[in-house]
DNA sequence: AGCACGCCGACT
DNA sequence: GTCGGCGTGCTC
C-alpha cells in the first residue's frame, strides 16, 4: 500500500456514495481538506465536488483513479460538523450524498463561484434619474419601463429582480447607467436596524422559567419542547433566548414554516434586536442567497431566520437552535431528498453540542412521544399573557339540516350576531375557487382532470376550470361534452362561493378573501392582513393561510366549515392535522378583552376526536391519538419508510415495487413489514400512475439495514429503467 | 443526471 | 456508403 492520501469526493449525481480521486499532482502542498471544493474529471465532464473525507485506500484499484483538476478552496466551506450532518441525512434518507450537498448550498457556490460575496448589487435612479425627465426617451420604451420600474422601488432592486419584473433587460440597464440616470451600489444581504431596539416586556414566571432551562442549558446539546398556546408568549422566549446566544457571542438559528406568513415574527425580530440579521428562504434572488449565506457562515448576521432549507445554513458560531411551529407539515420536503427540517435540526444541535427549541402550541405526536420517552424536555406555557380564557369550541352538527351554500342556518345567525356587535368574524375553508365539482345534471358526467384521477375545481373568478393536482386549467364546459344536456351543476363549496354567500347574506359588510388566489401578487397577502388588522373588513374568508402566524386580536368568531373532509381521510396522520387545524384557527379567535368562539360544522358531532379535543384541549387529544398510534402498531411506535414510484405505463411502478419487495423481503430476515406494493390513492397525477410500497418496522436500525442493503440494488433493476423512485423515510403523509 | 457507445433506417 | 435515432450502461 502507498501512503497517498485518497480524497473522498461527493459529485452532484445520483450515485448514492462518494468517488474516490487522487490529490492534485503538485505535491507540494497538502490534499484539499474535507468541505473544500475541487473540480474533478468524471467520466467525459467535468464537475464541481466537494471533499467529504480522506482515507487510505480505496475499493478501485489505484491505476484508475484521477487526480482532482482543481482545489477551488483555500479554506472548507463547511465545517467538519455541517459534513457529518450531511453524510448522516445521506445514509438516513438514502439519498444521493451529492445531491444531498447540492441542497445545502446556493447555486452560485454549488456552479464555483468564489466562496465569500460581501454584498449584493442593486441598482436605484440616480439624482438626475429622479428629475423630471425632458421625455427623450420615447425610442426606449424598454429603458423607460426600466425607468419606472426603479422609480417604484427606491430601495433598490438587485439584476435577478429586475430580469424576472423585466426580461431581456440587460442591455437599457446598461445604457441608463451610460447615461447616469440609475446608479449602483453593493449591499451585504442582512438587515440592520438603525433604529433603537425595543426594551423587552418583562416575562411572566412561566416564560422566565423556560428562558432559565434554555440558557441553562447553552454549551451541550439541549433538546426542549417548548409547548403554548398562541398568545402564551412563545415568541417573547424565542427572542429572550437569542438575544441570551448574542450576547454570549453566539449566533441563532430560527425556523419557520414559512417565511411568507410570519411577518409579525420578523417584525417583531425587527424592534427588538438591533444586530444584523440574515433572512433565507425561497424568494431570495441566487446572489441573495449567496450573500445571506455568506453572512451567516462568516458571523456576520448573528440571527438567521429561514424556512425548511434554512437548515443547512453554515454558522461561524452557532448557539441555538429554535424551531417555530414543529408540527408543522412544510418542514418536510416533499420532492426528491426528502428530508425533514426539523428532525435535522435536533441532529445538528446534537453534532454542535448546542440547545435545540420545538416550539409550538400543537405540538407533533412524534415530539410528544419523544417527551414521553424523556429524549426531550418540555416546557409548557400555560398561563395566557395576553389573554384572559381560552376561546370556547361547540360543534353545530349539520345533519339532515339544509344548508344553504354550505352553511347551516344556525351558523349563519351566529355570525350575523358578531357582526351586528362589531366585532371581526373568521370563515375557515379548506378549499379554493367557487366549486369542486362541475356535474352534468342530466347524465351524472362531472369535469375532470386530463392528467389526473381528478375533478376540475370550477374557479369564478378566472372562468376556468382548474385541477388543483398538477396545475392545469381549461375553459368552462357551456354545455355537458356527454350528452349535450344544458344544466350543469357547481356541486360544493369552495371560498369564492362563501365569499359571495357572506356577501349576498350580509351586504354592506366589508369581506376579505385570503387564499393563494387573492393573494398571488407580491405584497397582496401583507396587504390584506394589514386591512384585516385595522379593521378595514369584517368578514375574513380563507384557507390555511389565514390559520398560520397571525394575530387577529379583534376576530371573536371563527368558522371551521369543511373539517369532515380531515375525518374522512384515510391517512393516519389525518387526525392529528385536524386536531392541529382546529386548535390553530381557534388560537385567532378572542385575542383582544372579549372570549373567542369557535364553533365547528360537522356531520360528526359525535366524532371521538372533536369529543375528546371539545371537552380536554389539544392536550387530552394528543394523549388519546398518542395512545392509539401505540396500539395499532403505528409511527411513531414503529417507524415508517415509502419506496414510491411512478412512471408513464400504468402497471410499471407496481411492477418495479413487486421487484423491490421481493428483493427487500430476502436481504434480511429482519422484523420489518412490508406493505403494498399498492397504487396511491389518486394513482394518476400530472400524467403519471403512481404507486407505493410502505415498510413499517419496530426498530429504527432493522428497518435502516434493510434499506441500506436494498436500495442500492433497486436502480439496477430492469424494471427500473421507466420508473422513478424515491425513498420517504419518515414520511408526513402517506398518501 | 449526462454522456458515450452501439447497432438499425432515410439521405447527400 | 454515412448521419442520427434513442436503448443501455458507466462515471473514482
Amino acid at each position: 500500500m502507498t501512503d497517498v492520501t485518497i480524497l473522498r469526493v461527493a459529485v452532484p449525481t445520483p450515485a448514492l456514495d462518494s468517488f474516490d480521486y487522487l490529490p492534485p499532482p503538485d505535491a507540494t502542498t497538502a490534499p484539499p481538506a474535507p468541505g473544500i471544493r475541487v473540480r474533478v474529471g468524471f467520466g467525459a465532464r467535468r464537475l464541481i465536488g466537494l471533499v467529504v473525507g480522506h482515507g487510505r485506500e480505496s475499493q478501485v484499484p489505484l491505476h484508475r483513479l484521477r487526480p482532482v483538476l482543481k482545489v477551488l478552496d483555500s479554506y472548507p466551506i463547511l465545517d467538519a460538523r455541517d459534513l457529518e450532518l450531511l453524510c448522516w441525512a445521506s445514509r438516513y434518507y438514502h439519498h444521493p450524498l451529492g445531491e444531498v450537498i447540492s441542497a445545502a448550498l446556493p447555486k452560485r457556490v454549488r456552479q464555483g463561484h468564489a466562496a465569500a460575496r460581501d454584498g449584493i448589487i442593486l441598482w436605484r435612479l440616480s439624482e438626475r434619474g429622479r428629475q423630471p425627465g425632458p421625455g427623450s426617451m420615447l425610442r426606449a420604451p424598454r429603458q423607460a419601463a426600466l425607468m419606472a420600474l426603479l422609480g417604484e422601488h427606491p430601495e433598490g432592486l438587485d439584476s435577478t429582480q429586475i430580469e424576472t419584473r423585466l426580461p431581456n433587460s440587460r442591455q437599457p440597464l446598461a445604457a441608463l447607467e451610460k447615461k447616469q440616470l440609475i446608479t449602483k451600489t453593493s449591499r451585504p444581504c442582512l438587515d440592520v436596524l438603525d433604529v433603537e431596539p425595543v426594551p423587552a416586556p418583562s416575562l411572566n414566571a412561566d416564560q422566565r422559567a423556560a428562558i432559565d432551562v434554555i440558557v441553562a442549558g447553552f454549551g451541550r446539546f439541549n433538546p426542549m419542547v417548548l409547548d403554548g398556546v398562541t398568545g402564551s408568549g412563545k415568541t417573547e422566549v424565542y427572542l429572550t433566548a437569542i438575544a441570551a446566544a448574542i450576547e454570549a457571542g453566539r449566533q441563532a438559528l430560527l425556523l419557520v414554516p414559512e417565511i411568507a406568513l410570519t411577518p409579525q415574527l420578523v417584525a417583531r425580530f425587527r424592534a427588538r434586536f438591533s444586530g444584523p440579521l440574515a433572512l433565507m428562504h425561497s424568494g431570495l434572488s441566487d446572489a441573495q442567497r449567496h450573500c445571506a449565506w455568506h453572512m451567516a457562515r462568516t458571523g456576520r448576521a448573528q440571527i438567521i431566520v429561514g424556512t425548511r432549507s434554512a437548515v443547512f445554513t453554515p454558522l461561524a458560531a452557532p448557539g441555538i437552535i429554535i424551531v417555530d411551529e414543529e408540527h408543522d407539515g412544510s418542514f418536510k420536503q416533499q420532492e426528491g431528498f426528502r428530508y425533514h427540517a426539523r428532525d435535522l435540526a435536533v441532529i445538528r444541535a446534537h453534532l454542535w453540542k448546542i440547545p435545540v427549541v420545538l416550539g409550538s402550541a400543537t405540538v407533533s405526536l412524534e415530539t410528544l412521544y419523544n417527551v414521553e420517552r424523556g429524549k426531550y424536555r418540555r416546557v409548557r406555557l400555560p398561563a395566557r399573557a395576553r389573554r384572559l380564557s381560552p376561546p370556547s369550541l361547540e360543534t353545530v352538527d349539520v345533519r339532515r339540516r339544509q344548508l344553504s351554500d354550505g352553511f347551516s342556518p344556525l351558523v349563519l345567525e351566529q355570525v350575523r350576531r358578531h357582526l351586528e356587535s362589531r366585532d371581526q368574524v373568521l370563515v375557515f375553508l379548506n378549499r379554493r375557487g367557487y366549486a369542486p365539482a362541475l356535474v352534468c345534471h342530466g347524465c351524472g358526467w362531472a369535469a375532470a382532470c386530463e392528467r389526473c384521477d381528478a375533478r376540475l375545481t370550477l374557479h369564478a373568478g378566472r372562468n376556468r376550470l382548474c385541477c388543483h393536482h398538477c396545475g392545469a386549467e381549461r375553459s368552462i364546459d357551456p354545455r355537458c361534452p356527454a350528452c349535450d344536456g344544458a344544466e350543469l351543476l357547481r356541486l360544493g363549496e369552495g371560498t369564492e362561493r362563501i365569499e359571495q354567500a357572506l356577501k349576498a347574506a350580509f351586504p354592506g359588510v366589508s369581506l376579505v378573501r385570503v387564499d393563494r388566489d387573492t393573494t398571488r401578487r407580491k405584497g397582496a397577502l401583507q396587504d390584506k392582513l394589514a386591512g384585516i388588522e385595522r379593521g378595514a373588513h369584517q368578514l375574513l374568508v380563507g384557507t390555511q393561510m389565514l390559520s398560520k402566524g397571525h394575530d387577529f386580536p379583534n376576530v371573536t368568531l371563527a368558522v371551521i366549515l369543511n373539517i369532515d373532509q380531515n375525518l374522512y381521510s384515510s391517512d393516519f396522520r389525518a387526525l392529528e392535522r385536524a386536531a392541529q387545524l382546529i386548535v390553530q384557527v381557534a388560537g385567532r379567535a378572542g385575542r383582544g378583552e372579549r372570549v373567542g368562539q369557535v364553533i365547528l360544522q360537522t356531520h360528526l358531532p359525535d366524532h371521538p376526536l372533536l369529543e375528546q379535543l371539545l371537552r380536554g384541549g389539544y392536550e387530552a387529544f394528543s394523549r388519546a391519538a398518542l395512545a392509539e398510534r401505540r396500539l395499532a402498531d403505528l409511527p411513531p411506535y414503529r417507524h415508517m419508510a415509502l419506496i414510491r414510484a411512478e412512471a408513464v405505463r400504468r402497471n410499471a411502478p407496481m411492477g418495479f415495487l413487486r421487484r423491490a419487495r421481493a428483493i427487500l423481503s430476502n436481504s434480511r430476515k429482519a422484523r420489518v413489514d412490508l406493505l403494498g406494493p399498492a397504487p396511491a390513492p389518486m394513482e394518476r397525477r400530472g400524467g403519471r400512475y403512481r404507486a407505493q410500497l410502505m415498510l413499517i418496522g419496530g426498530q429504527r436500525s432493522a428497518l435502516q439495514r434493510m434499506l441500506q442493503e436494498g436500495v442500492p440494488m433497486l436502480g439496477k433493476l430492469p424494471e427500473a429503467r421507466e420508473v422513478r423512485f424515491t425513498i420517504d423515510v419518515d414520511p408526513v403523509d402517506t398518501l
